[in-house]
RNA sequence: GGGGGUGUAGCUCAGUGGUAGAGCAUCUGCCUUUUAAGCAGGUGGUCGAAGGUUCGAUCCCUUCCACCCUCACCA
């Protein structure tokens, strides 16, 4: 070799940045297409998922079964004329070997070219190695698709939550636990699905744009219809659209929903998340309790084969009633004082003084949901019940039978996290516009998440809706229980981040 | 919005007031039962961005950007 041709070589074996890294597997893919290679197939006849063959692995090898399996190369072990691969499906890994006797000199040296991140075919029948390792001896082999894009060390993986967010088609390849968080959510949801539907409820679908939001108090994301000239705003609840239907005569109706709120994000709180809203005629907020109770049940056990999960160094147990205690009982209990006959005055200067920050209560009811929130959330990690809230907290719901302070509500709290929120439905037209009313005050005074008045839904109500009892909760936070998972971005695929700047 | 942390090669990470290192990936060679294959050799960086201090900054200071944690806010 000549100084010319050596410091060409060198040249030409310069690839280092992932531009060069990038080029030299074009390049590749340019000398495969030469050979009369389809990098990009259009289909392979495939006969076996990993798990298959590994579940009935001594069956198939005994029988010297062809085996055509499918899937993306992420190791590879090169010995000359010989190698060893891993090939990852949906399902698992499992080895291959590929034999340059058996492929044929023109396939083993296509294949010694091929890059980590490939897809590639097989056909072969199973052997087990000196070492014991289930493999695939391959007689046929092809490039199923070419990856352009080197991935992550194939040891450490890809670490850097940003990236694992931003690019969570990579932080799937590389991370099998974040692959089975997401089977463990599409289970999840079947298994809602399933419960409610063997319960009667209709699954039915509500609009996202809505023209007047409401439901809940949060701000909403606007947007503009061109050829209405109007403007309208994705939901932040399906709540009224629904109650709209038992109006008009459904009396089970529940829907899967995401909803839209314009508010802050942490590890609880993504814009756009996933609701369950449930309405049910003739029933009120106990039975909502109890179908809560037992849905929770099959879910939990629909997944792990058992009524006890851990989550956060808790034990979480889910077979015992689940306890029902009334919000301002609770507070007595840890907090030592009864709020229930307090005026505002009285019952503001209490909590003050028991050191509760309730600067921004500005009326009996948020003096006890401050009061709550500090005593007694906290400690609520067993599912648990809080029952009858404030009214000025709770515009939708109907007034306590036995008390005029109180509403018809519920929240399940499970390991300090809200789980559920759930009424007894409010169906007075007179006193649901009173409500509505006094949220438009709030507004006034500043609330940017007052409920806005929503006239025809009042219409509706005038029409007359039967006695209700309505459930929403979050899915996100209830997969995020049963996955153990920290934070909501973990249990949402595409978790909103903040777009990458252009350099 | 407050506080704390992180940002160095494609990935995972060391490191230093005198313009940088490892492992993996990648490239070349050898190797027909390896498995984080091995062995030998090679390439690779505007040290997040912009200012400042300094003879000299990746390191010290300021500001900014992004992400993480946490508190606040928030059905």
């Amino acid at each position: 070799m000549t100084d010319n041709e050596r410091s060409d070589q060198q040249v030409q074996e310069k690839q280092q940045t992932l531009e060069e890294v990038v080029a030299n597997r074009r390049q590749k893919l340019e000398e495969l297409r030469q050979a009369g290679i389809n990098p990009y197939p259009y289909r392979f006849d495939k006969t076996h998922a990993v798990d298959e063959v590994l579940a009935a692995f001594d069956k198939l090898a005994a029988d010297g079964t062809v085996v055509r399996m499918a899937g993306r190369m992420m190791l590879k072990r090169k010995m000359g004329k010989a190698s060893f691969a891993d090939i990852h499906d949906q399902t698992g890994k499992i080895q291959i070997y590929v034999k340059q006797d058996n492929v044929g000199a023109d396939v083993y040296q296509m294949f010694s070219k091929l890059d980590l991140g490939d897809f590639l075919g097989v056909a072969g029948t199973l052997f087990v190695t000196k070492t014991g390792e289930k493999s695939v001896h391959v007689n046929e082999l092809v490039l199923l698709a070419k990856s352009l894009h080197p991935l992550p060390d194939k040891h450490a993986g890809l670490v850097d939550k940003e990236m694992r967010y931003r690019r969570r088609y990579v932080d799937l390849i590389v991370n099998p636990e974040v692959r089975e968080t997401f089977i463990r959510r599409s289970r999840i949801i079947q298994s809602i699905r399933e419960f409610f539907n063997s319960r009667g409820f209709l699954e039915v679908e509500t609009p996202i744009l809505q023209p007047i939001y409401g439901g809940a108090t949060a701000r909403p994301f606007k947007t503009h219809h061109n050829t209405l000239h109007t403007d309208l705003y994705l939901r932040i609840a399906d709540e009224l659209y629904l109650k709209r239907l038992l109006v008009g005569g459904f009396e089970k109706v529940w829907e899967f929903c995401k909803d839209f709120r314009n508010e802050g994000m942490d590890r609880l709180h993504n814009p756009e998340f996933s609701m369950v809203e449930l309405y049910w005629a003739y029933a009120d907020y106990t039975d909502i309790m109890r179908l809560v109770e037992d849905m929770f049940r099959k879910v939990v056990f629909d997944l792990h084969g058992a009524y006890k999960i851990r989550y956060e160094d808790h034990e979480i147990d889910f077979e015992p009633d689940f306890r029902r205690v009334s919000m301002v009982d609770a507070v007595r209990e840890k907090a030592g004082f009864d709020l229930i006959d307090m005026d505002y005055a009285t019952a503001r200067k209490a909590a003050k003084a028991a050191g509760v920050d309730v600067d921004k209560a500005i009326n009996w009811g948020k003096v006890v949901e401050a009061c709550f929130e500090h005593f007694v959330e906290p400690t609520l990690i067993q599912p648990t019940y809080i029952t009858d809230f404030p009214q000025e907290i709770s515009p939708l719901a109907k007034v306590h039978r036995n008390h005029p302070r109180l509403v018809e509500r519920f929240e399940l709290f499970i390991a300090g996290l809200e789980c559920a929120n759930a009424f007894s439905e409010l169906n007075d037209p007179d006193d649901q516009r009173r409500r509505f009313e006094a949220q438009a005050e709030a507004a006034k005074a500043g609330d940017e998440e007052a409920h806005v008045i929503d006239e025809d839904y009042l219409t509706a109500l005038m029409y007359g809706m039967p006695p209700t009892g309505g459930l929403g909760f979050g899915v996100d936070r209830l997969v995020m229980l049963l996955t153990g998972s920290h934070s909501i971005r973990d249990v949402i695929f595409f978790p909103q981040m903040k777009p990458e700047r252009e350099e």
